[in-house]
DNA sequence: GAGTTTGAAACT
DNA sequence: CAGTTTCAAACTC
């Protein structure tokens, strides 16, 4: 006998410990970690919160006028302005790159020019926002990029509703502002030298030019700034290459230079990686993991495996059992499938004969009876099923 | 500091 | 889309 034998008319899923339910299952969908809001034409837009790095819809948003950045918080995806139409360098922004989605690029997601803080000094992120045309912004100099006009791409001020959140992300005993990115969290708790004020830490790149999103500096939108990079281009004497990078980046993903780290539902103190972790030897449990490393949960949108890197039930805790039957499921567990039993994978076949076998040996050796070995064995495999049971619970967000 | 491991990003 | 390569950081010693 073995777990794939179950079997009726409500297949039970065996999916990782934090997996989507499928359809049809036993598994009941997970809990929307989103909000529906609307925009400026009353179209719902599923958005996943986030209190530190809101995108700002600047330029592909309806309502008109350059107002490049208005000080009130806004949430994701808010209307925020401008039609391409009225924009003035639209026509004339081929070379060096057009972008729809610019505002998902975090140049101007700081920290709100309402509120004190390090904003008041204008921070490394540039802004590719060929649409805020501001030779005066306050945010910071407009660059020349060509005959006629000129592009603002210095931060603008950190639109955020970060303030609403009773969860921070991340401690602020600094006096920093919460970030969205791990590494900001390892730069504020560290000492190290560069650790001042607002430098980041410093990149190593050699061979991306700090062009892609290898690069760490590149990918939060800053310019590098004291770094040890070699024939870096991620600055302002390399503006133009730095636009179509940026470009590229954009057209490949839309979201590339949004937060990683959404939030929760309101409550939830922890974040969600919107993308999710691929981790396969990490256990999710080393800064190698991108969930790990932000001091987050895997969920459902991992696709890690044998991960480790989730909130042990009590249940667990208090079976005490043997970890590495425990272990093998947990692999086994982290095969993904949409496919009903599918997700009986060898691992988890495998793991439970394990258990099974574990079972009858240790009888053996307690010199038990035949039946009193049935019994134990029996009841292992009882444990093995809520175990697969437990873990369908877990990913379908229900208490265990 | 050198060498290895890791997984995201980039590429095919 | 999947498989592979590239890359820079995390980690190990
Ligand atoms: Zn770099
Ligand atoms: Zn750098
Ligand atoms: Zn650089
Ligand atoms: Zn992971
Ligand atoms: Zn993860
Ligand atoms: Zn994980």
């Amino acid at each position: 006998m073995s777990p794939s034998s179950i079997k009726g008319n409500h297949p039970i899923v065996f999916l990782s410990p934090h997996d989507p339910p499928v359809e049809n299952s036993l598994a009941v969908q997970t809990p929307n970690v989103c909000q529906v809001l609307r925009d400026a034409n009353g179209r719902p837009q599923v958005v996943v919160m986030n209190h530190c790095n809101p995108l700002q819809m600047i330029h592909s948003m309806p309502s008109g006028g350059h107002s490049s950045t208005s000080p009130e918080p806004q949430f994701y995806n808010a209307p925020r302005g401008n039609t391409p139409e009225l924009c003035p360098p639209c026509g004339n922004v081929e070379d060096i790159g057009h972008f729809d989605y610019i505002s998902s690029y975090p140049g101007d997601q700081r920290i709100p020019s309402s509120l004190p803080g390090p904003c008041t000094v204008p921070s490394q992120q540039y802004m590719p926002s060929g649409h805020q045309v501001l030779p005066s912004s306050p945010y910071g100099p407009a660059v020349p990029v060509g005959p006629g006009f000129s592009y603002n791409i210095m931060p603008g001020p950190y639109i955020s509703q970060f303030h609403q959140s009773p969860y921070p992300l991340y401690p602020d005993t600094l006096g920093l502002y919460a970030e969205s990115q791990p590494k900001m969290i390892q730069r504020q708790l560290s000492g190290a030298h560069w650790e001042s004020k607002s430098q980041r830490k410093p990149c190593n790149c050699t061979k991306s030019q700090c062009l892609k999103l290898y690069c760490d500096c590149f990918a939060n939108g800053e310019v590098c700034n004291n770094c040890n990079c070699i024939n870096c281009c991620n600055n302002s004497e390399h503006e133009i290459e730095r636009y179509k990078a940026i470009k590229i980046c954009l057209e490949r993903n839309p979201e590339a230079f949004r937060p990683k780290i959404g939030n929760r539902k309101l409550g939830d103190p922890k974040g969600r990686h919107n993308k999710g972790c691929n981790c396969k030897r990490s256990g999710c449990l080393k800064n190698y993991c991108e969930c790990y490393e932000a001091k987050i949960m895997c969920s459902s949108t991992c696709k890690c495996i044998g991960c480790r890197n989730y909130e042990e039930s009590p249940k667990r805790k208090s079976m005490g059992w043997a970890s590495p039957c425990m272990s093998s499921f947990e692999e086994g567990m982290d095969q993904k499938t949409r496919c009903p039993l599918a997700c009986i994978t060898l691992d988890v076949v495998e793991a439970t004969c394990g258990c099974l076998l574990a079972q009858a040996e240790e009888a053996e050796k307690e010199g038990c009876t035949l039946s009193q070995a049935e019994q134990m064995i029996l009841e292992e495999f009882g444990q093995c099923l809520t175990q697969i049971v437990q873990s369908i619970f877990k990913s379908s967000g229900l208490p265990v």
